[in-house]
RNA sequence: GCCGAGGUAGCUCAGCUGGCAGAGCAGCCGCCUUGUAAGCGGCAGGUCACGGGUUCGAAUCCCGUCCUCGGCUCCA
């Protein structure tokens, strides 16, 4: 079927090398042929499409290896697990039904629709008869077959037969019966053991899955919808060896360490009381520096780009989230109203973007004033579903450095640009990098305003992004329904995705606020308008800060920059004076004039990830020099005191002028 | 909100099938003090998340509530 060759030999190709093979011939052999073969392989593609090893390639095919030890690799031997993963619950849980089973990041699930959840214990369960049957070398053979024979095969797997009749014909490679499934069938030398609907590829066999774990539970709604039922799924992990396990798994474990939850409470950051309530937080002092720090920076540099700042409350009448729309579209995300005694209900606010229009409406506005870029640093509460809040990265109340720009439409380039570059920037002052990704969200289907407000937004969207030179994709149709926008993401410590900076045009708000402003022709004109917060929230920046520092702050940042340690009492004399040339020079500087040993005191020092350690004793004193530990890096002996205070100072005010 | 796992001293965690609530670290008080990750001793610290139930007896078993964690969904 694959071909149709009646000719002697077909030809295949791997680069410039070229082989003649019998017609039938497997990936593998043609590969082995083509002597294309260097390690350990799970598949081929075949034209650039991926192929099982054994089945037959076609006349004039480019052929190429997949290596186990590649992301492609791994997504195919992910997959495969995956299948194993299914085939064991069946054995020990007959009557489970099976729904999706789909390599991700690191790893693998599979869905099931089982009697009751699964336990730690049934993992183990499953884990052990996986490992059986590895070692029962089942064989993964690939079957085209009609819809009709798949929904046949199928019969009793409601979720698999939903797949099939979802798939559209054209979907599906046609041949002359109607339309092509595939199927794998897992044979053993005794038969067939298993059967799955599937695209494929997989291994060859099962006895070629050299390590895998499964790591947890968790609920799941059937394709995601909640109307849908809930699925059991279970979370895995496979690699090329054991040895890459193993440092997955020590991964983890060192991520667990770098959770801002755990540092913030070792480092004494954050607090987060049960009395406070559901994502809610507490800064103490340590990491009110941090974010003291953030806060100065992002209002200096906002004040030099032009932008103006306003204060606004924390409530409002609710007639305000009318105007604005919040109470139609957002109601479920605001905490309910306060009932006053003169009749109005006040609403905490859940946006600072309808005071910043009032802002703006305090009088009548010229042309002349825009841009007018409206700045506030604006603590907003959003009443987030109870299983969503996590730490400080999904709160419920939390604080934005937010502006709203109003502009012509002929400013929406210009601004977009300035935004995304702040951003940019913003990445770059605190260390962060480049982001994991910056995402360019374009039109839905239901949305507001017209087709030439959006082309011009979104093509300023676009190139706004790509003048900063940032990697970035487009999400078509994952716009706001009241513009386009651009998101930027940053990980955290186990790979999660979460957004920070934003910049979204909105050409609804000003139409719902019925916004003017005065144009040269002495007409009222509607301006545009842009959101954009750039840390995003400052609680998430800064968990974010911490987990990818793992709580060692850059200089600048740290809360504690430098700690002096005398080595015996004698010298906190000499101490104090090392701390106060820093401290005149602004440092963070604390002295360690505790009983504690030199090296108890040094470890107190390590363990608070203090930047530089300074260790004074007899000779230090004698030639007014310290001895320097930095956190990280060579100790230097007998610096002398200015020479180290200049460094520090210049190392501070260098970072914090920005990248 | 839904599925699952949890909540014992400030922190990390023991405490089995019900029988007097523990350790290490941190804290406090002493003693000891010169060179780069833990000196020694003592003291104090708990409504075992909260409320009900079963029991002669509950940290332990059952029910409910609150909170936390991992997911799903949703979002900065």
């Amino acid at each position: 079927m694959d071909g149709g060759s009646v000719s002697e030999t077909i030809t295949v190709r791997h680069g410039d090398d070229t082989a003649d093979v019998a017609p039938g011939t497997s990936a593998i052999d043609a590969l082995k042929a083509l002597d294309a073969v260097r390690g350990q392989i799970v598949a081929a593609t075949v034209d650039g499409e991926e192929w099982d090893l054994e089945r037959p390639v076609v006349e004039g095919a480019e052929v190429a290896p997949v290596y186990a030890d590649t992301e492609q690799g791994r997504a195919i031997l992910r997959h495969s697990v995956a299948h194993l993963m299914a085939q064991a619950v069946t054995d020990l849980f007959p009557g489970a039904k099976w729904a999706i089973g789909p390599p991700i990041a690191d790893g693998f699930y599979y869905d099931f629709d089982v009697e009751r959840p699964f336990t730690a214990d049934d993992l183990e369960a499953i884990e052990a008869r996986m490992v059986e049957l590895q070692r029962e070398r089942q064989r993964f053979v690939r079957q085209e077959v009609s819809r009709d024979e798949a929904l046949e095969l199928f019969a009793d797997q409601p979720y698999k037969r939903e797949i099939i009749e979802r798939v559209e014909d054209s979907e599906v490679e046609a041949s002359g019966d109607g339309a092509r499934f595939t199927v794998y069938r897992n044979v053993t030398d005794d038969g067939e053991a298993w059967v799955d609907l599937c695209k494929g590829p997989h291994i060859p066999s099962s006895d070629r899955v050299p390590a895998f774990k499964l790591l947890r539970t968790a609920g799941a709604y059937w394709r995601g919808r909640e109307d849908q039922p809930m699925l059991q799924r279970i979370y895995g992990t496979a690699w090329e060896s054991r040895k890459r396990l193993k440092e997955h798994l020590e991964f983890l474990e060192e991520a667990r360490k770098r959770d801002h939850r755990r540092l913030g409470r070792e480092l004494e950051l954050t607090h987060t009381p049960d009395e406070l309530g559901p994502g809610l937080s507490i800064f103490l002092p340590n990491g009110a520096v941090v974010r003291k720090e953030m806060e100065d920076w992002i209002r200096d540099e906002t004040l030099a780009r032009g932008y103006q700042p306003v204060y606004t409350p924390h409530i409002a009448k609710e007639e305000l989230w009318r105007i604005s729309g919040h109470l139609e579209n957002y109601a479920e995300l605001m905490y309910p109203g306060m009932e006053l005694d003169d009749g109005a209900a006040y609403r905490l606010k859940p946006m600072n973007c309808p005071f910043h229009i009032l802002a703006f409406g305090a009088r009548t506005r010229s042309y002349r004033e825009l841009p007018m870029r409206i700045a506030e640093l604006g603590t907003v509460y959003r009443y987030e579903r109870s299983g969503v809040v996590n730490g400080m990265l999904r709160a419920r109340g939390f604080t934005q450095d937010d502006s709203h720009i109003f502009c012509r439409p002929d400013q929406v380039v210009d601004e977009v640009a300035g935004c995304v570059e702040f951003a940019r920037d913003v990445y770059r002052a605190f260390g962060l990098g480049e982001p994991s990704r910056v995402a360019v969200s374009t039109r839905p289907e239901k949305s507001f305003g017209t087709d030439a407000q959006w082309a011009e937004a979104e093509d300023a969207v676009i190139a706004a992004v790509e003048r900063t030179g940032l990697a970035y994709e487009t999400d078509p149709g994952e716009g706001a329904f009241y513009g386009p926008k651009v998101d930027v993401h940053a990980r955290d410590a186990i790979g999660r995705e979460w957004q920070l900076s934003t910049v979204q045009v909105d050409f609804n708000l000003p139409e719902r606020f019925e916004m003017s402003y005065v144009g040269a022709d002495g007409a009222k004109h509607r301006p545009v308008m842009v959101h954009r917060a750039l840390f995003g929230s400052i609680e998430r920046f800064f968990s974010v800060m911490v987990e990818s520092f793992n709580g060692a702050f850059p200089t600048w940042l740290a809360p504690e920059q430098a700690r002096v340690v005398p080595v015996a009492a004698d010298f906190d004399d000499y101490a104090r004076h090392v701390a106060a040339a820093l401290r005149s020079r602004g440092v963070r500087v604390d002295v360690d004039a505790s009983d504690d040993t030199l090296g108890a005191k040094i470890r107190s020092a390590q363990t608070s990830k203090v930047p530089y350690t300074l260790v004074v004793g007899a000779s230090e004193q004698q030639a007014r020099t310290v001895a320097v530990r930095p956190y990280r890096g060579e100790q230097r002996k007998d610096v002398p005191l200015d020479d180290v205070v200049g460094e520090i100072d210049a190392e501070i005010t260098t970072a914090r002028a920005g990248a």
